[in-house]
DNA sequence: ATAAGGCTATCTGCTTTTGAGATAGTGAGA
DNA sequence: TCTCACTATCTCAAAAGCAGATAGCCTTAT
């Protein structure tokens, strides 16, 4: 049983048609049919319904899929890791939130840059959802996340744990005057933000009605509308210290820990792990607790209680 | 990349040599070095070091090596998983201890051979050390082993929890006794029961030394032997209560939790879990707490205290 | 020192597999 | 009923794979 005819497999019940696949194989139809026929011939299953307008996967071609998927990862795998000699090099590519970017990553990046200079790292930013998705799909090699996640696919581990605070314009004096606000806006990053749904969960626990939240790109501009009184946010609290030092805005803490989120690393668990990400992850872990949350910390000490 | 190159890499890492992989692989020598060309050309690296006795890997080679494992059970996954059509058929191979086949398995197994007549089953008893060295190299679907038991690679589930009483022979009036002996023996099943070394720490913290223990390969060897005062051992109580109600041996429960030992079923997590497999599960956790732990747990009860 | 033996690399025909193109057959929908 | 989009099959050329023979290399024994 060859791979390739697994991969050619793949394509053709991606896209219901073994011409299309043909094409996306740069191949030719006859070829296709031919492999999909000796591949079926060797599993002793048929693998697609053929009909007039095409194929489609019959179960036992529904069954292997996942495994082609598997596959087809390890495979790649094996190429990177034979080449992989231990000196990390070559491209790391990682996910992150848009505030674990702000707030955590730019000495580590810095830091990681200095010292594997032979690394090309790319950092994606986007939403908890969305880097899960490229995770697991192996277009990213991993991602700073916000917890708690549940996947089977995935490994993941604590490496931040943020507090979550309030954030209004200095016109709210209290938390109690929320709720005197009648249309009161949340301001939220973007759909699949995972703040969003702790923010949608507080308001209700203080029986808060809200508006539809407004959607930004980025941080700066909600920690501008939200200093302009046009909404309000929840934010962690280092990335929001700045702008409350400078009496932009108020901050007020959630009780409990409701407002503790972590931050978590995710990686495939089935895939190398490259030296570029072992060194990454080494640095990352001895840079935890490091100077920016200490200063942080004490800065907005005067805001509990 | 053709995964026949990575299964001959794999046969001449294993041989350290190009002709008795050759040989092994019912081809001749010229081809493999061939493959093994082509394998390190489209890798970029060399897999082996060439010398006059053979070869040996590389340290790239080592790293790929595991992964050629994952890939070769993947694609037997597909085979299986291409056939399996939910309904249950085949074979099954599964292992279990010895105690845990008298004791659980017989019911469980009768009901699954009436109910599956179309899976060919077959248990294999062991030790939990071999079961488990069996079930990471695929050699069984599954086990049941005695806990705890800690591999990445493996998935586990607590089936059963046994009590384990410490068993002699009448004579022995109780546990004090046992230290006035000057070559008490411990009878044991082999190498590798995990039972042993929980004697051991048992006697360890009672502060009694004991010989080095002798190996039986049967229950029935074992309780036979305890009966006559060659030794003591540690079973499961269900195990061992027929020969108690028949006057044979004595029976100690052990203090506090120091006798649970819980019975776990072992898979690969990254197999394939065929139709049968599923089966069995289903029936064997439909099955724990059935009728014979009952009857064993009342018969026994006058031991306590 | 030399010969023998075990090993891998390479070359050479032969066989098998694979790929491209052309053509035939088939079912759905206008 | 005709057309269209699709798959199956056939054929020939190209490529890849295999077996056998041979050469070169290093170790070991004489």
């Amino acid at each position: 049983m060859d791979v390739s005819d697994l991969v050619i497999f793949e394509a053709v019940s991606r896209h219901g048609s073994m011409n299309r696949a043909a094409s996306e194989l740069n191949t030719v139809q006859s070829n296709v049919t031919a492999r999909i026929r000796t591949l079926e011939d060797e599993l002793g299953v048929s693998l697609f319904q053929r009909h007039a307008r095409g194929v489609s996967t019959t179960p036992a071609g529904q069954r292997i899929l996942p495994l082609v998927a598997r596959l087809t990862r390890l495979l790649a795998d094996v190429r990177t890791a034979a080449r992989d000699d231990g000196e990390p090099h070559g491209s790391l590519h990682l996910g992150s939130l848009e505030t674990t970017t702000a707030l955590r990553l730019s000495p580590l990046l810095t830091q990681f840059a200095r010292t594997y200079p032979q690394v090309r790292l790319i950092v994606t930013t986007g939403t908890t959802r969305r880097l899960l998705d490229d995770v697991i799909n192996c277009r990213l090699e991993g991602a700073f996340v916000a917890g708690p996640v549940n996947h089977p696919d995935l490994h993941q581990e604590t490496v931040f744990t943020e507090e979550l605070v309030l954030v209004t314009s200095r016109q709210i004096r209290d938390l109690a005057a929320l709720k005197e606000i009648a249309d009161l806006k949340t301001i939220v990053f973007q759909a699949g933000c995972s703040y969003r749904q702790r923010l949608d969960s507080l308001f209700a626990d203080m029986g808060i009605v809200t508006a539809r939240p407004l959607e930004f790109g980025s941080l700066e501009a909600i920690i501008s509308c939200v200093s302009a009184g046009i909404g309000v946010t929840l934010l962690p609290k280092g990335i929001v210290a700045p702008a409350w030092q400078a009496g932009r805005i108020a901050v007020y803490e959630l009780p409990h820990d409701e407002g503790r989120v972590e931050t978590l690393f995710v990686r495939r668990h089935d895939a190398f792990v490259s030296s570029a990400l072992t060194a990454f992850l080494q640095l990352a872990r001895s840079c935890v607790g490091g100077s920016p949350e200490i200063s942080l910390e004490l800065s907005l000490e005067r805001t509990a209680g």
